[in-house]
DNA sequence: ATAGATGCAAATATTTTGCCGCCAG
DNA sequence: CTGGCGGCAAAATATTTGCATCTAT
């Protein structure tokens, strides 16, 4: 069992599987017996299509756009719906940008986020070691992992000197 | 840069730490310039002494207990300045609880939380693999990490037999 | 046809804020 | 003394729910 640091991988963009398999969450529905309505296509569609991490504002406001019979409620719903088929993740980003909650269509690999404390970019990472460790908490603590979060918090290349002068200066 | 895995701690009660450094936050306060009130006095003393990560509610219900003076908005107030502080940490615990935010002390060590999906109990760990990977991040990402946060779910032993009758059924 | 969804409004949480009086340093 | 704090009430947010209506299957 060692390490396999050399399988890391790290995304280049801001999502890493991000449209790689679009109308995902409409077939997972589907297959699911749940009802295809217009709305949920719509808001399933965005989350399928996203570029980066949406908090329920954002998907509502995106789905309203494409159609207008979007009410807010339903994102609440159909968002609650996919979260407990647990075809979505919720993140919270170390509620950085305040306590909102993130979603993102499951990749097809767990991956880290590691997010900027000052400019708040948001990268992801995958990493052999994160696999190997969740495997060692499974044998350790005798308990079978279903779903995993990690959030990094730290500062980026760019924001490291600005950092000095205005950072979290503790209030 | 070889995997250490023998130098993993596991934890055998629900929190690593607690209890450790009594009076830590309220020195911390202290030595920080931070008015020691009564109401603060008592709010880290609770926060000191839990066995288990608690919510505001929580924080608030035994501080009254230890003194009726203490208001639930000095509660928040308190909370947010340790947390700009940088000295307790928040968790949400994968909302399995709802979406509530749990706090906890600072540990010495930086760790991870295991959550039982079914029982909700949380477990900690401590893994050399975690140090090591995220010292892979700063490295391959170009970052300087600050705070980091693991939270796993998943089904314990003497949940996993229970699981295949009424785990979570998707609704 | 009909169980399951949505829309709307209203109810619930949950957290924050303004202002004034108070107390730790 | 006095500026940071806490108490109180009210506001601002965020999320959920009841119920009538609609629609995907």
């Amino acid at each position: 069992m060692q390490s396999t640091l050399e399988s890391t991988r790290v995304s280049s963009g801001e999502r890493i599987n991000a449209g790689e398999r679009p109308g995902r969450l409409e077939a997972e529905l589907g297959s699911r017996g749940r009802r295809l309505t217009r709305q949920r296509r719509v808001i399933v569609r965005v989350m399928d299509t996203a570029q980066r991490h949406l908090d329920i504002d954002e998907i509502y406001e995106r789905a309203r756009k494409l159609d207008k019979h979007v009410h807010r409620v339903t994102v609440y719903r159909t968002v609650d719906l996919l979260k407990k088929l647990g075809l979505i993740d919720e993140l919270d980003l170390l509620h950085i940008r305040g306590d909102r909650h993130y979603y993102e269509s499951h990749a097809a690999r767990e991956h880290i986020h590691v997010a900027c404390l000052r400019c708040g970019k948001v990268r992801e990472f995958e990493s052999a070691l994160y696999d190997e460790m969740k495997r060692q908490i499974e044998e350790q603590l005798d308990v079978k992992i279903a779903v995993s979060r990690t959030e990094v918090g730290g500062y980026c290349r760019s924001c490291l000197p600005a950092n000095q002068t205005k950072a979290k200066a503790a209030h």
